[in-house]
DNA sequence: CTGTTAGCGCGTTCAC
DNA sequence: GTGAACGCGCTAACAG
């Protein structure tokens, strides 16, 4: 397979290269013939330019990267989606990458950002806290999607920008609402996570919605699953585990639906009505939690909005609009069927 | 931000740039003294090798290129973490690109391949049936995991491998499944599609198990979902509209688990009880399936096998150890709580 | 409107 | 063991 290159295509074409080049990215300076006869040529032989020699030329490409921590996880798909469109319908190409658990994703982006001519870079997920000297290397400007705002403390917070909704807000509001049900005795499921990350923010808020309402914080009742939130099966081990220590609860609440789910299933296997046994409620409000059985209760992250003004933002910082700024969205309270009021004569 | 180059750690270090160039690429033929400084200069200066230029000059890197068809689907998510294990086990690189559900996939290794110097390319999912042209222009290995061996007429499948389950005989074992326990009038929920693909594989399958029992197709118990069969609102949505239509049924099989897990939902709140009036049926065996209420019954395909020999076989026809083979794995049926046997007094 | 030419940053010869 | 020089394939000046 010999590697046909542009200098080929413009030996059978009878042009200079740079005809070629004007040809293939649609420069306005070029004989419509000759670029239909170039066109042509490139269609027949299968020529396809080489990206990395491309990327290594070119001055300036408009695109922007998107690094999505977590492939498992199913929760970003739906923004990934809005992303894609909204890239798309400005004019700019999108390189999408995921980035893995054990990986640091500044440092992806970093290297990303040598290979490519990258404009922007949107962070989905990931940790919520990165040292600041590397995010500081980053030349172009910096949007994480779905973390808030304490992502270093040695950043003043105008070297990035920040959407999302106020886990810690949102997770007291949850919370609150169970504790407004007549629930005392209400169960958490996290992970066991030192560093500050989301998931401490949404226990903070737990926590603090039982303080206010003058409920000890029994330390029985916090469950760790084994590494990740985003799987059912975690959820359901240690749902499983919960009911099995005879530990005495009205509530269970998850730091995801995906853990819900699983637990949900814990709780039918071991015979326990949801929620006429038991409440359960999640986070996130995933497609997921309005089609179990029962639906869940949950707090719903507007990730359209989300995404659309991660975009909207990003090109705002890019067209040199705006500064970084810190944007939070409201999450909802959905009420599902997995949880209800309690009665006195409970367990 | 300067964009710091090897020439300039060069400089810095006092040596010639290829000395650093073996430095970073852990040639032998270098000082360990010599190299040593090299690297402390690198971490210092925060130098990110550029990888386009690389690409452009390498002969030859380890590197193995998967593409996955719908990122929307943690169908493939089992999958991808088995293969990046393996991958690295052999201390191969791994691209992983996600390909749109309107990209063609092969367009899109051809353009991968141009890129990065490639050593073989793996397929998750997507079309069954692709260009025979355009598959041979592709000049690596190439591995089609999930899909069947009739991916194009004009080829003689000596041009790729394939490793999957035989939709069709799954779909059909499952199928007759639930013939055996008495169902006779079966409503199945497909994808409307022309082209051949795992979906028409599927219905084939139902369609003769049908056949081979004497039960006439009743067109009207066959539903289409508008488009993508791994949304669970489309699968709530056909279900509601299949229940609404009035038509007699005493199964409903779903081409997929997400599709099933929809439909359970909407016939729950149609007070349809599953498995009492209606039994329901999935296929793929996701996690889903085993933590949905009730559990699902289904064909489970052995993704771990399949992401392990496909693995195992690409670097087997790399090696030139074997050529292009077809291998098929066998699906399980699973029995879950959402089917059950026929009485005779049922609708 | 088009052809010629100079690098982009790096890996790889080939001398030393 | 090391450095100088060449060129990978392409785009962007520039000159025509």
């Amino acid at each position: 397979m010999a590697e046909i290159t542009i200098v080929e295509i413009a030996k059978r074409c009878g042009v200079g290269v740079s005809t070629v080049s004007r040809a293939i990215n649609n420069h306005s300076d070029i004989n419509p013939e000759t670029k239909k006869r170039i066109m042509e040529v490139i269609r027949e032989t299968g020529y396809i330019p080489n990206n990395s020699a491309r990327n290594l030329k070119r001055i300036d490409a408009k695109c922007l990267a998107v690094l999505v921590k977590g492939i498992t996880n199913p929760f970003f798909a739906p923004m990934i989606e809005v992303v894609e469109q909204e890239v798309e319908k400005r004019g700019y190409a999108l390189v999408l990458r995921h980035v893995e658990a054990y990986e640091d994703e500044v440092e992806v982006a970093l290297e990303l950002e040598k290979e490519k001519r990258l404009r922007g870079i949107i962070f989905l997920g990931g940790s919520a806290r990165h040292a600041a000297d590397k995010i500081k290397q980053l030349s172009v400007p910096v949007v994480f999607a779905t973390i808030g705002s304490d992502i270093s403390d040695d950043l003043t917070g105008n070297e990035y920008s920040t959407v999302s909704v106020d886990d810690e807000r949102e997770s007291f509001k949850i919370t609150e609402h169970l504790i407004s049900l007549g629930h005392k005795r209400i169960a958490f499921m996290t992970e066991a996570n030192d560093t500050p990350s989301i998931v401490q923010l949404r226990r903070k808020g737990y926590e603090s919605a039982l303080a206010k309402h003058g409920i000890d914080i029994d330390r029985n009742l916090i469950r760790y699953v084994d590494q990740r939130i985003y799987t059912m099966a975690n959820g359901y081990d240690t749902a499983k585990a919960l009911v099995d220590s005879g530990e005495k609860f009205t509530a269970l609440y998850c730091v995801s639906d995906v853990l819900a789910v699983g637990a949900l299933r814990a709780f039918a296997d071991a015979g326990i009505s949801v929620p006429g046994d038991v409440s359960v409620a999640g986070f996130d409000g995933q497609e997921l939690s309005r089609f179990c059985v029962p639906r869940l209760t949950t707090i719903r992250q507007p990730l359209q909005q989300i995404s659309r003004e991660t975009i909207r933002l990003i090109f705002d910082i890019i067209d040199k609009k705006c500064g970084h700024t810190h944007i939070t969205f409201p999450g909802e309270l959905v009420i599902g069927e997995s949880v209800r009021k309690i009665d006195d004569s409970s367990l």
